[in-house]
RNA sequence: GGGGCUGUAGCUUAGCAUGGUUGGAGCACCCGGCUGAUAACCGGGAGGUCACCGGUCCGAAUCCGGUCAGCCCCA
């Protein structure tokens, strides 16, 4: 039989290409779909993208990520349910698009152009790069239906979505209010929580100090604002009635303030008059600082708010319910109703005030302007704070009065915590933390939005403000619609008219489309078109799902509380959640530093399972920079590796004719170590895989790749050269390397599909796939822990030896006299597996009163500081003496009991010192003793090796063929002549040699004069 | 203002839940060695106030309290 060998310098790359045309070619992913269609399910659910922009290496991350699982998965001999892609379409982003396209800067434009005419650009855009994406998919190996994708901006897909709108609205879960909602001026709608976190910025803004007169006293409550534009509309002050205010007079006037923050509005020099509780300045009356708006009479005074605190300010918050939630509500409580004089563009439209037509915010300084002209201005500076803006177009968001549509999602918070109690969150912590708080006070979801392309609000209504809510196509039909419209989008579903079942009068529809964040999140049922197409209830919880850390309160959040709502569960049931890639100086890599960089830029420079490798080269939920050297270094370590096993294998088992049935029995060491670290790895790896903790994994597979190349081989290597070894006796290491080969390829493949895939088909010519494969199962009769541990310990030493032969001056290949071992966990045939490597005479395991060497003795703190607590110091103290003194020894016979307490034997732990003729080593309870000294024999010997290694050299050089025999002609010192002599026989045998001839005059094939430790030695070697 | 995560060598990190002798690796650097699979490998060296301060304890990278810095989320 003949293994492929593989050697070319571009094999990663080149295997990559390979692997991905002959999945396509052969069809892999469907024919491995299709073998398991009949076994146990595990459920997936994409978290659609929007393909109106290109997918950078973010994307390719949780795409990695959720590939892994999968293949994993079905490797484990799951049948993956809903593993389709899925894509998001509508939105705000995607309107932006049209309008930077069309150059469009208000909704009035678009409405001239056509609804229509935008609608049918929205829809084409959200595709723009799905060739890209497609793209990536393919190249990064994500296995996925991409035929069967979910689309949310399909009928069917909007159908459901009405169902699920009309079951939440007959609920009264869904319900309409005129409260004050974020509000983009420029977009013209409001906007959910969600998107208003998008879009905070630290800004400059002019605050001013307002004086607010009392009726009949000649005081000011002095309140503070970054929002002058709101003073006209004030209708209250709100203080805290438990906060206490002072009376302070400041330039001869009286303020009333906060008495904590006196000291930061009056600098220099002020006076407290007097001091009292907010709750006294109740009711108070006072005159507005502007007047031109008409305000009902139970407004104008001192109201109590919970909301006002010492934070910032005076204490004392001017209030224009119109432009405040809080604001609202006091109004709302004191009957004061609103003054609202904006319009919809964020401009001034009462004629009543000097200031109509503005944007309000241009106005700010006219109005300072105006109310210092009143003499109504402490003072005015300039503030910095955060302010949100439009997270889409950077306008400065408002606070304003409006209809909007909600989801009573408060209502549920109790629900969706609990059910929050069965979902497996990885990382951990977002669980309670992030997650776990927010849905604990969750708000209502403001839902409509007052745009064009999105799912449409499917509520109508009459002129007698009757409301209706559509479930279905049909159900238009039902109720009075004479034709279904041509798409379930905007424009056409405006034009369907129903009939009021209340009041028989026409119905109209309201004119919202609903936030995108409501499409994605109901993809747990509208993508199977439920419940129209499909009756049963969607299965859930979805088994897995994986994004990055933003969906926390996005994706993860929305198809929670509509899981909650509608199907009482969890949506999922294991959340994998990644943290974002930095660049290559740590920075986050954002569009307007220029500094991101695309999945495919990406790929193109690494591959793909380099790419991957470097995803899990720590906790996905890690932010990792983006550095050269790192996934290179992880190429290296596992793919490099793992194809140079594989090349060893190839070639030497080619040579040998070797076949691969089964494991072949062994008595020897090192093929039932490997066999045990394999076995333990798996069971390590699969634990890791099961908790989705892939780096965790790599890591175990990475050392099992070591341990393999660094260990298995290099101290197998004799097995494998010597022609003469009997195949009895090189079989069963070919068959543990084989395995040991399979397995890591079996293991590796969630994590790197592509590399292992033809490695693992280079050893089983005729399978289909490593993934098709069965993920291996732990063979625990194959794992010897005691093994594993006097494999260890055979390490250690070799590690020790070559230490004390470092700090001796002797020379790996120099052979020593002896070599003393004192060790608890080492066997006789760990021994021997390292034997060669050691190059002693006589090797020999000895017991403690063995040593050559004289003992110190040291405490064991583990076992005496638990024991002594408050005493070890002075029995850290008798040791130290008995150590200067010579009596360590008896330490423990002179005190069995120190200070009432009894010592346990290995109270004392004793170091060792060697005597002068050993160099000593010790690494974890081991000590490899050294001796150092070289007679003439064992020097003898040393420089024979030295000159076998020379001619090996030169027969490199020559590039003669392994069985090739050569003369040599060795001239040299007496030295020399004296291992000619000894070891002559030695050296013809090693390097097929088949005379050791004398010097001659005729030219040689090869002749070099070599210096060895400052003997001059010239070998000739003649064909 | 509230919450979460992170902080260990020049870089990437393990260890922290359950405290224990001298905090492990890898990369890069320097010295030495080995090499009939290897882009390698092996040994040694240098490089750490385990972010800082305090507490508990015989003993803290680890537990507790606080501070600082970075990132993220919320208001």
């Amino acid at each position: 039989m003949s293994f492929k060998p593989v050697n070319n310098n571009n094999t990663i790359r080149s295997i990559w290409k390979e692997v991905l045309e002959y999945w396509e070619s052969e069809d892999i992913f469907q024919k491995i779909i299709e073998s398991r269609k009949n076994s146990k399910k595990f459920i997936f659910l994409e978290g659609p993208p929007t393909a109106n922009g290109r997918p950078h290496v973010g994307h390719a991350l949780t795409r990695a990520m959720k590939d892994t699982a999968l293949r994993y998965k079905t490797m484990k001999g799951y049948n993956i349910e809903r593993r389709d892609a899925g894509w998001d379409c509508h939105g705000l982003p995607v309107e932006l698009e049209a309008e930077k396209h069309f150059g469009f800067k208000s909704k009035d434009e678009i409405e001239k152009f056509g609804v229509e005419k935008f609608n049918k650009y929205c829809r084409e855009s959200v595709f723009r790069y799905i060739d890209d994406w497609n793209q990536v998919d393919r190249n990064i190996g994500y296995w996925i239906n991409r035929d069967s994708a979910y689309v949310t901006l399909r009928d069917d897909y909007i159908e459901s979505e009405w169902w699920a709108l009309k079951t939440l609205f007959e609920r009264k879960d869904m319900y309409k209010d005129f409260r004050i909602s974020p509000y983009c001026p420029r977009c013209e709608t409001t906007l959910s929580s969600h998107e208003l976190a998008q879009g905070y910025k630290n800004v400059k803004d002019t605050s001013i100090y307002v004086k607010f007169k009392l009726n009949d006293e000649d005081r000011y409550a002095l309140a503070w604002t970054t929002t002058p534009w709101t003073i006209p509309s004030n209708l209250l002050l709100a203080v805290n009635s438990r906060i206490e205010y002072s009376d302070v007079e400041y330039k001869g006037s009286v303020y009333i303030v906060a008495s904590n923050l006196a000291k930061t509005i009056f600098p220099g020099q002020y006076r407290i008059l007097k001091t009292y509780l907010g709750k006294e300045l109740l009711g108070k009356k006072y005159v507005r600082p502007i007047e031109f708006l008409d305000a009902v009479d139970n407004a104008c005074m001192i109201v109590d708010g919970n909301h006002v605190t010492l934070d910032e300010g005076t204490g004392i918050v001017h209030t224009a319910p119109a432009f405040g939630s809080d604001d609202f509500d006091l109004g709302k409580k004191h009957g004061t109703g609103l003054l609202n004089p904006v319009d919809v563009h964020g401009r001034f439209n009462d004629a009543k005030l000097p200031w109509n037509g503005l944007f309000v915010k241009d106005a700010d300084i006219s109005i300072v302007k105006y109310l210092k002209e009143k003499g109504l201005v402490l003072k005015s500076e300039k503030y910095e704070h955060s302010y949100p803006f439009c997270y889409r177009c950077d306008t400065p968001l408002l606070y304003y009065p409006i209809d909007a549509w909600f989801i009573r999602v408060s209502a549920y918070s109790k629900d969706m915590v609990e059910y929050n109690s069965r979902i497996n969150w990885v990382p951990n912590h977002l669980k309670n933390g992030r997650f776990g708080n927010f849905i604990e006070d969750a708000k209502d979801w403001n839902l409509s939005r007052n745009r064009y392309w999105g799912t449409p609000l499917p509520v109508w209504t009459c002129e007698n403000g009757h409301n209706k809510a559509i479930g279905s196509k049909k159900e238009l039909l039902e109720n009075g619609a004479t034709e279904l419209p041509q798409e379930l989008h905007r424009p056409y579903v405006d034009n369907i008219f129903l009939k009021c079942g209340i009041c028989g009068g026409v119905m109209k529809r309201e004119p919202f489309v609903i936030d995108t964040w409501f499409d994605s999140g109901s993809a747990t049922y509208a993508a199977l078109h439920y419940p129209h197409e499909r009756t049963e209830l969607p299965e859930l919880p979805i088994s897995y799902i994986a994004e990055a850390i933003d969906q926390t309160r996005g994706w993860f959040y929305t198809l929670h509380a509509i899981s909650t709502m509608l199907f009482r569960t969890n949506a999922f049931e294991n959340v994998l959640c990644a943290e974002f890639i930095l660049d290559e100086t740590g920075k986050k890599m954002s569009k307007s530093k220029g500094n991101g960089i695309l999945a495919m830029e990406l790929l193109d420079r690494f591959g793909a399972d380099s790419s991957r490798l470097f995803f899990y080269s720590t906790a996905v939920w890690k932010p990792k920079p983006l550095v050269e050297k790192i996934v290179r270094e992880n190429e290296t370590k596992i793919l490099g590796t793992l194809l140079n096993l594989y090349n060893f294998f190839a070639s030497n088992a080619t040579l040998d004719d070797y076949v691969h049935k089964d494991i072949l029995p062994s008595d020897n060491l090192l093929d039932r170590w490997l066999l045990s670290r394999i076995n333990t790895t798996i069971s390590n790896t699969a634990k890791a895989m099961d908790s989705y903790e892939f780096h965790d994994a790599q890591r175990h597979i990475a050392n099992l790749i070591e341990e393999t190349s660094n260990s298995y081989l290099r101290l197998s290597r004799r097995r494998f050269w010597d022609s003469s070894t009997s195949q009895a006796n090189k079989f069963p290491s070919y068959s543990v390397l084989f395995t040991a080969i399979e397995t890591i390829c079996l293991l590796l493949a969630p994590i790197a599909p592509f590399t292992t895939e033809y490695i693992y088909r280079n050893l089983h010519e005729n399978s289909l796939s490593v993934h098709a494969a069965t993920y291996p199962e732990p063979d625990s009769r194959m794992i010897n822990p005691d093994l594993e541990n006097s494999m260890e310990s055979a390490l250690t030493v070799l590690e020790l030896t070559r230490r004390a032969r470092q700090s001796a001056g002797i020379k790996g290949r120099q052979p020593v006299k002896s070599i003393l071992i004192y060790a608890e966990k080492i066997t006789q045939d760990g021994i021997d597996s390292i034997s060669e490597e050691l190059n002693a005479k006589t090797i020999s395991v000895i017991g403690a009163k063995e040593r050559p060497s004289k003992s110190v003795a040291r405490v064991n703190m583990p076992v005496v500081a638990p024991l002594l607590k408050a005493n070890l110091n002075s029995f850290l103290n008798l040791v130290e003496n008995a150590n200067r003194d010579g009596t360590s020894d008896t330490i423990l016979k002179d005190h069995a009991e120190f200070m009432g307490i009894a010592l346990p034997e290995n109270s004392i732990i004793f170091t060792e010192v060697p005597d002068p003729e050993y160099t000593m080593e010790s690494d974890s309870g081991i000590e490899v003793y050294l001796n150092r000294e070289i007679d003439n024999e064992l020097e003898q010997e040393g420089m024979s090796r030295e000159i076998i290694r020379r001619i090996q050299i030169m027969r490199k050089e020559l590039n003669l063929e392994y069985d090739r025999k050569i003369k040599v002609c060795i001239e040299g010192d007496e030295l020399t002549e004296a291992v000619l002599k000894g070891f002559g026989e030695r050296i013809k045998e090693e390097t097929l040699t088949e005379d050791l001839i004398n010097p001659m005059k005729r030219a040689y094939n090869a002749e070099k004069e070599w210096d060895i430790d400052g003997r001059n030695v010239k070998i000739s070697i003649l064909l």
